[in-house]
DNA sequence: ACGCGGATGCTA
DNA sequence: AGCATCCGCGTG
């Protein structure tokens, strides 16, 4: 018989209900799904290959550690919920909110491969370019809105080293919270690599 | 009100 | 290494 296409749901929102450092892990390998309503009739997919993780407001380098405003009002929704803000006056970056309701975890999406479609998203801004996410995406609920996450399979070998850009946050700045597909060739930057050596 | 600086990406 | 470009936030 036929084999029957079933429908991939999105992640619940237990999978989100996590400290950031672990969802970040868990969400290279799934699939990015955005739906661009008026453009697409189909969602335009990409594998997660690179994330980040931001653990909350002792976190130094996380929006959060400045204490609770508007723009942040985001992260400490329910897991599962969309963190959109603008860097530099030019670049989205788009951010999955963790951990519980009131404790501002968030992974950053840094980099995908596209699945369906042709575009250059080794990086955090240049993704959500592609993607169409914007600022209105910001506080949007992954589970059931137009931008969803469905599961995958786990990279082979996983990169991990420091996060990028974050350099001013004392102590966090080294904090091995930055995690990748080791045999994507499309992530933002090079790992440190702590290869051996022949 | 106002000035500052940033979880980037491109060019030199 | 320098710059574009603009919103949110801290200060006045």
């Amino acid at each position: 018989m036929a084999s029957v296409r079933t429908a991939p749901k999105p992640l619940t929102r237990e999978v989100y209900a996590r400290d950031a450092d672990v969802v970040a892990r868990r969400l290279l390998g799934c699939v990015l799904e955005v739906r661009r309503q008026g453009l697409d009739d189909v969602p335009r997919r990409a594998r997660i290959v690179e994330t980040e993780a931001y653990l909350g407001e002792s976190d130094l380098a996380c929006h959060a550690s400045r204490g609770r405003t508007r723009r942040t009002e985001s992260l400490y929704g329910p897991p599962g919920t969309a963190y959109v803000y603008l860097i530099y006056g030019i670049h989205r970056l788009f951010n999955v909110v963790a951990s519980e309701a009131g404790d501002p975890h968030a992974v950053l999406i840094r980099a995908v491969e596209p699945l369906n479609f042709e575009a250059r998203t080794h990086g955090p801004g240049l993704l959500s370019d592609a993607l169409g996410i914007g600022l209105d995406d910001d506080r949007s609920d992954l589970t059931t809105g137009r931008i969803r996450i469905v599961d995958g399979a786990a990279p082979a070998r996983v990169a991990v080293g420091p996060r990028i850009g974050v350099d001013f946050a004392a102590a966090w700045a080294d904090a091995p919270l930055r995690f990748g597909d080791a045999d994507s060739d499309r992530l933002s930057r090079r790992f440190p690599s702590h290869d051996p050596t022949p």
